[in-house]
DNA sequence: GTCCACCTTGACGTGCGCGGAAGGGGCGAC
DNA sequence: GTCGCCCCTTCCGCGCACGTCAAGGTGGAC
C-alpha cells in the first residue's frame, strides 16, 4: 500500500513525457502558481502526484479550448482547489456558514466558466454550420462543372 | 453610385474603431499577408473596402474561436480568397478543368478547417456537459447545507 | 494661409509562454 | 568509488502579436 503510493509519485520527467509537455513547462507552472509546490525527495527532486498530473492536463486543457491566458487559468484551477478544501474539511467540525461561503463562491466561479464556454459553443457551432453550407456549396459546384463539362449554362456566383 | 462606392471606403481610424482594433493592428495583417494591400488615396492614405472590412473581422473571430496562430488564419483566409478568384473568372473563358481544380484545393481546404472545428465543438461540449454536472452537483450540496442547518440560507437557486 | 486631426513609415519596446544553456548536485548500477 | 543519467536553480533569449514613440506628410475647415 505504501509501495503503490510511492509508486504513483513520477519525476519530472516521467510527467513531461506522459503529458507531452516539457521540464520547463512544469517549473513554469510552478512558478506562476498554477501548480502547487510539488513534494520533493531529499535531495531536492521533484516527486508529481496522480492529482499534479491532472492538474496539468486540466490546465492544458483550459488553454487548448478557451483559449484564455495562463493569469486566468489559474483563477479557474484555484477555484476547483476550493471544492478540494471543502472535501477535505467536511469531515471536520468546520462551520456550516463558513463551508456554505465557499461553496457559493465555487459555485459563482464554476458558473462564470460555464457561461464562457456555453457562449464558446455557441459561437463556434455557428461557424460549423456556416463552414458546412460552405462545403455543401463547393460540392454542388462541382457536380454543375462535372455534369455540364460541354453544356455550359449553370449560375455559379 | 460612384458616390455611394467612395463612401463606402474607410480610413484606418474608422476601420480601428468599428472593430475595436488599433491600426497598428491593421498595418501589421498587412505587413504580413493577411490583409492585401488596400487601396491608397493620393496623399497615400489607405482606403478599405467593405470587404476588407470583413476579412478583418473573419481574422479576429478566428483567433477568438479556433486559438491558432496568425500563419495559420492566414492559410485559411487565403482558401476563402480562391472561392473570390474562381467568381471573378467564371465570366471569363477560364478552363474548366482549372476551375475544377481551384474549386477542389479550396473544398479539401475548407474540410480541413471544418475537421477542426468539429473537433473542437466536441470537446468543448463534453467540457460544457463537465461543468453543467459540476453546477448540479454544488447545488445539491448546497441544498443538503441548506436543510440539515434548517434555514439562515436563501440562495439556492 | 493656418490649424489640427488624421495619416505615413520606421524602429524599438512589451507581455506572454515558454526555450535553452551554464554550472552544479543527486541517484542507481556497476 | 565512479559512471551516466536525471535533476536542481539561475538567468538570458526567443517568437508571437502587437504597443509605442519619433518625425514628418495630408486633408479639410476656417
Amino acid at each position: 500500500m505504501t509501495a503503490t503510493r510511492e509508486d504513483a509519485y513520477l519525476q519530472i520527467g516521467e510527467v513531461a513525457e506522459r503529458l507531452g509537455v516539457t521540464h520547463r513547462t512544469l517549473r513554469f507552472y510552478e512558478e506562476k502558481g498554477l501548480l502547487k509546490p510539488p513534494t520533493r525527495m531529499e535531495g531536492g527532486f521533484r516527486l508529481y502526484s496522480e492529482d499534479d498530473v491532472r492538474r496539468v492536463e486540466r490546465i492544458k486543457q483550459l488553454q487548448r479550448l478557451l483559449n484564455v491566458s495562463l493569469a486566468e487559468i489559474k483563477e479557474m484551477v484555484e477555484a476547483e482547489e476550493l471544492k478540494s478544501q471543502i472535501r477535505a474539511e467536511y469531515r471536520r467540525d468546520a462551520d456550516v456558514a463558513e463551508r456554505r461561503e465557499k461553496l457559493q463562491r465555487a459555485l459563482a466561479e464554476t458558473e462564470k466558466q460555464y457561461a464562457l464556454i456555453c457562449q464558446k459553443v455557441e459561437q463556434l457551432s455557428a461557424m460549423q454550420d456556416e463552414y458546412a453550407q460552405k462545403i455543401a456549396k463547393y460540392h454542388g459546384w462541382l457536380a454543375q462543372l462535372g455534369s455540364a463539362d460541354e453544356a455550359t449554362g449553370e449560375r455559379v456566383p
